[in-house]
DNA sequence: ACCTTTCTCTACCATTTGGTAGAGAAATGT
DNA sequence: ACATTTCTCTACCAAATGGTAGAGAAAGGT
């Protein structure tokens, strides 16, 4: 099936440019890893730029749909729920760093290119910010600035998953159990942060 | 002075490095900035990588620098003094995001490179890793593995530097009172992280 | 004043890169 | 069975890129 085409240049060109950068990778990189000619990743996406905004909006729905389903079966603890989506998110992270190596490269995007995106994951973050607030308001939530907590929280998600240098320099193993440490790390290391006192 | 020319050269290099990415900048862009021709690059560095190389070298110096002037002026509690080391690095950090947007890049590196450059950070990890265990023995900070609890907390500090998409999707203003609500935040979330139970 | 060294430049090179054009095979429709 | 559409390919293009060679100006030494 052609469409089968289309699919796997997405993937193999979403893995690429999440680990590498946008510009670190070229047309002929991504057509030799799919086993097909630059001029069929052409066909189907006619720029590169729009193959990566194609690769984008994909992240962007398959974060917001990992995150949303998180939401829904949490327990209604906010610190319990903020576990539950820090692990939604840190399962497909840890496993394919390129997915959140993707929404860091939206910085290095030209501004209406960025502003498209982050349009894109702005109602999930609102809904976040205001789900802090009412929490701090109920004192279950250390009191802050909802809106930096938001985006603390993400930047040490993202942080962590996305540079295994800064890792091995202390020591840390990608195996089994380092994950799961990790992991379990990083879940407290956030609770902590955000436990009212 | 002809050496000046080197200098401005490493600066504007690293600018554009830490902001774009290696492979984004070209010897042509640098040139460029600097007012000089390509060839004049060249002259002072064999090739792009070398500059690579010297600009990654020069960062691993300055931040190293800074730390270490921030730990020696530190008081004796650590939590006061973690808050001193992460403000001496936020100062330049969130006025030049280059600067850990220059350290980001080095997991991009080939293998070689990146160990070269991350050894040269390893002497000062690893006193951050043994002191932290230290109190953490001492019950002055939480328990937890130090290795990960200094990549969590170089994860956060360089996250939420790095990425300035992230902040003004939550409706952060890069202005002076926004900068010093962000440093405060920033450190009072690290506080919480570590602080004992 | 002249020689040597340092620094900067233009011209040039081969390769890479993003993209275009049209041919032909495979799949689909009538 | 034939026509049309879809998908894949090779060949080609202009521009960009990292790098080389050698000329000449500026700085420094004798």
């Amino acid at each position: 099936m052609a469409r089968q085409t289309r699919q796997t240049i997405l993937d193999v060109a979403g893995n690429l440019f999440g680990n590498r950068g946008f510009d670190a990778v070229s047309l002929d990189q991504i057509a030799a890893e799919v086993g097909v000619a630059k001029q069929t990743v052409l066909y189907w996406f006619s720029t590169k730029d729009e193959l990566v905004q194609e690769v984008l909006a994909e992240t962007a729905v398959e974060l917001t749909v990992v995150v949303e389903a998180a939401i829904r079966s949490a327990p209604d603890d906010p610190l319990d729920r903020m576990e539950a989506v820090v692990k939604a998110v840190f399962r497909p992270a840890v496993r394919r760093p390129s997915l959140l190596g993707l929404v860091r490269e939206i910085s290095r995007l030209p501004s209406e290119s960025s502003e498209r995106l982050t349009d894109s994951l702005r109602p999930l973050v609102e809904r976040a910010m205001n789900w802090m607030k009412a929490e701090m308001d109920a004192g279950r939530l250390r009191r802050a600035d909802p809106g930096l907590i938001v985006a603390l929280a993400y930047a040490t998600v993202t942080g962590i998953a996305t540079e295994p240098e800064a890792l091995r320099v202390v020591g840390w193993n990608a195996d089994i159990a380092g994950l799961r440490r990790l992991r379990d790390e990083l879940v407290d290391f956030l609770r902590a942060a955000l436990a009212p006192r």
